[in-house]
DNA sequence: GCTGTAATAT
DNA sequence: GATATTACAG
């Protein structure tokens, strides 16, 4: 019965990017006119998101709001969903049930660093108009889908997602409702693994820029795309574009 | 406090 | 146009 859970991670192996797709970590990814495009630096980093505990904090913030200035320099960044992970965000909803496929539970689950919960609300409520366009198109398959879904048309929509009461999970492979804490672990670290590879880019920009990740430290984080625009410049996260399939 | 939905802002 | 944010109700 484990097998499926075996599949499930390898499934998502498959998916990172072959070591030729991707430039060597040794390489130095940003140049210094593009940090200083980006007005990105290398400390000053500051994520108090999810799983990011112990930062290389060389400039105490004090200083920057000291009186009752908010902090308002701690914007979060503007999450860009590409099929990837969006495909990952289909994942998780299918592997929870829709039952529940909540938004805390799915951004566990998803296991991406710096993803809140609140992206995942967003995305879900778009998600579920989407099916509900779906659903109410016709049962052929496409019905009401416009052109604007195509990141939704990306991932292969689930079959219990558009028949929430005709499907009970009677024999076949509906997902139990949960996942035993180990394996819950295990997935998030496969997780990990795969998100690897981040871009960061600003929004006024085209070209995006590849963060590289601090050391793969499994537990830690994934990679440092955090704040760092206290410029107000924004910027957008978005997952290494492999190629589609 | 969390979720879902809708409206509104960026 | 896509995503975030906010408000409100359950």
């Amino acid at each position: 019965m484990r097998e499926e859970d075996s599949n499930w991670s390898a499934k998502w192996e498959e998916e990172l990017p072959s070591p030729e797709e991707l430039i060597p970590l040794s390489v130095s990814l940003i140049t210094p006119h593009l940090a200083m495009a980006f007005d990105l630096r290398s400390s000053n980093h500051r994520n108090n998101g999810s799983s990011g505990q112990h930062l290389p904090q060389t400039t105490p913030p004090q200083a920057e709001f000291a009186g009752d200035e908010p902090a308002r320099t701690l914007k979060r960044q503007r999450l860009v969903w590409t099929p990837q992970l969006h495909k990952r965000f289909v994942d998780a909803v299918a592997h929870l049930g829709i039952k529940n496929a909540v938004p805390k539970t799915i951004m566990q689950l998803m296991s991406v660093e710096g993803l809140t919960r609140e992206n995942v609300a967003s995305h879900l409520q778009k998600y579920r108009l989407y099916l509900k366009r779906m659903q109410s198109g016709g049962g052929g398959g496409r019905g009401n889908v416009g052109e604007s879904d195509h990141l939704f048309a990306s991932s292969p929509v689930p079959a219990h997602f558009l028949h929430p009461t005709a499907v009970r999970q009677s024999s076949d492979h509906f997902i139990p409702s949960f996942v035993p804490h180990h394996q819950f672990l295990h997935r998030q670290i496969s997780a990990v693994k795969m998100d690897q590879s981040l871009f960061l880019a600003r929004q006024s920009h085209q070209q995006p820029v590849l963060i590289r990740p601090s050391s793969l430290h499994l537990h830690s984080r994934v990679a440092n795309y955090a704040d760092d625009l206290e410029s107000g410049g924004k910027t957008v996260l978005t997952l290494f574009p492999t190629r589609q399939d």
